[in-house]
DNA sequence: TCGATTAGTGGACACCGTCCACATTGCTAT
DNA sequence: ATAGCAATGTGGACGGTGTCCACTAATCGA
């Protein structure tokens, strides 16, 4: 049941965003009065931040399959880069073909922090510091330069998808976009020389 | 009147972002009938728009306001290297101290675009756009690098402002917070390099 | 078997966005 | 000067939403 409200919210999400996933709504997609949600949520907000857990599983999933078609070793360093690569393209595919569930895994309401499901499987920042750990020991970049390097990377490619899904840049055209995107890779390729 | 309301759905977003500026709250803090609101708005909708437009103002006069502090004429190497850095130190002390408004800056309901009030006026983008130009004129970087730098720039800074202000990295301390940014200004500053 | 915890129901309240018909104002053209 | 008209604000209503309260039905361990 409460497994089935998330399920329902997560759908709302998806055409609608976070706004979108309302309480009754929910409860009416499951078939079930109004109050019974509040059996499993102490307020809408709760079902919310579950619904956002949900989300940024979705993306992080997203991610390790991506990532996962990469083939070449631990060792090699063109496989390495070519992993960092697969995670920004999903993360930027994720934002752009599922736009309102991307605003909502990023929308967890204040004073509320993501439900931990399963704490085993991986968050999208951790995919992020694997792949940035693998480009050292494959030697592509220096053991100084990578220090916290995930936060500039994680900024640059989260503003990007932030700014042309739901931001000022969301009118360009798919021609525009992908030039900025290439210019944008080039970019972050460039800060790992 | 209109000015009113967008004056106060401004302050009701200073406090609680874009999700705050209800219009009937509004209407109330200019002392009127909500019905009234709709000979000046289309819906709420429309009157958010207007508040997004006045927030994202308030964004670029305190850019500006932070560009004009750098002292150094136009092709000083040094200066224009220090006003690209006022714009970034600009843009996260306006999300970290206002961040309602920066949020709403940014959630200009989809299907409406930014009510342009007076076309003359500096957008961050422009400013951003003058900023690396001067970067070019100074000698600091070559044409070929400056081309599109905008975007991956403003989405490295965007991007860290979101994260650390609405998104998963909110709750860092100052200390690492500070340490964070400065990490990112070096990665900026080594992509002009 | 029974009593308590749990899950869901029904009804109500306040608040919100929005629509309708109406009153008031102030300016313009005769 | 006055008749008419556009603009602005009012009053009342409706459906939708989050949430509270008291109540019922079912499950399960003692």
């Amino acid at each position: 049941m409460r497994a089935g409200l998330v399920a329902a919210g997560l759908e709302l999400a998806r055409t609608g965003g976070p706004d979108a996933v309302v309480l009754r709504e929910a409860t009416r997609a499951v078939g079930v009065v109004p109050n019974a949600a509040y059996r499993h949520f102490a307020d809408r907000d709760e079902l919310l931040a579950a619904v956002c857990t949900a989300a940024m599983h979705e993306l992080a999933d997203r991610m390790s399959a991506e990532i996962a078609k990469v083939r070449g070793k631990q060792d090699n360093p063109a496989a390495a880069q070519r992993r960092l690569g697969a995670i920004g393209t999903a993360y930027l595919r994720f934002a752009h073909e599922e736009p309102g569930l991307f605003a909502t895994a990023f929308a967890v309401p204040e004073q509320h922090t993501y439900a931990s499901t399963e704490d085993a499987d991986p968050t999208p920042l951790g995919l992020l510091r694997t792949a940035l750990d693998n480009l050292v020991t494959a030697g592509v970049i220096t053991p100084t330069r990578r220090k916290d390097l995930e936060f500039p990377i994680w900024s640059t490619v989260h503003g990007l998808a932030t700014l042309t899904t739901h931001g000022p840049l969301r009118a360009l055209s798919p021609t525009q976009l992908r030039h900025i995107e290439s210019q944008t890779w080039d970019y972050i390729g460039n800060s790992l020389s």
